[in-house]
DNA sequence: TATAAGCGCAACTTTACAGTTGCACAAATT
DNA sequence: AATTTGTGCAACTGTAAAGTTGCGCTTATA
């Protein structure tokens, strides 16, 4: 249950239609109409995904006219990254662990 | 609007009670009541959030008797960090875009 | 100036989800 | 054998969230 608004990183790029947003708009800045034609979804509704992406500051505006060209900031993107770092030893370390539990098995292995 | 049940990685780190326990179970594996010690809630509700984690294989039970310790597994979380790599370059590229801009707005800062 | 195009916002519906409480069951403990 | 302990599961509640439709505002275009 949220006790409060949840508007972090992590939960905006929950939903796969704003990591396929944020994939997009980080090759191109584009406008909600022309997100909403890679979606099967109304115009509305990708306007409130871009929303909650602005609120957490993984998008920025640019007005052009009548226009609104979303940009991807990827600065932001870096919590997601730091908060990996204490698990990436863990998984690299897979293959040491591994490597040790073949060396119990049948050391013999290794001094070939 | 999930129209199916959405039990990836991603969905599973959005809570931040999950990414607690993912947190501390990295470091060691532990009960479901070890856990919720840790937290302002019940061992029920601990329970959920590992069963979401579980499946999407985050973690992996281990039974002891009455006991069940889980384990984190990072292999799983791998796929977080597979999709960070597009936007890595563009958090890095930061730096060079702001070189840019500084270039243009005084040229002569460059040239001593 | 009238009209079309591009947006955001508000209201509403449906579904997922985080939490609770209560209960049943298996494994230790007495 | 009775009790305590550790756990999962089911039922229920409240809220967030994803989607829709309709509307109004602003900016181009005819």
């Amino acid at each position: 249950m949220p006790k409060d608004l949840r508007r972090d990183v992590f939960q905006a790029i929950a939903d796969p239609t704003r990591r396929a947003i944020l994939s997009l708009i980080a090759l191109q800045a584009m406008t909600p109409n022309a997100l909403a034609e890679h979606f099967d979804t109304s115009r509305q509704a990708v306007s409130k995904h871009i929303k909650i992406l602005t609120e957490c500051q993984l998008v920025t505006q640019k007005l052009a006219g009548r226009e609104i060209y979303y940009h991807f900031n990827a600065k932001q993107m870096k919590e997601v990254d730091q908060w990996l770092e204490q698990f990436r030893k863990l998984w690299e370390d897979r293959f040491n662990q591994l490597d040790q539990v073949l060396f119990n098995l049948k050391p013999d292995d290794y001094e070939n």
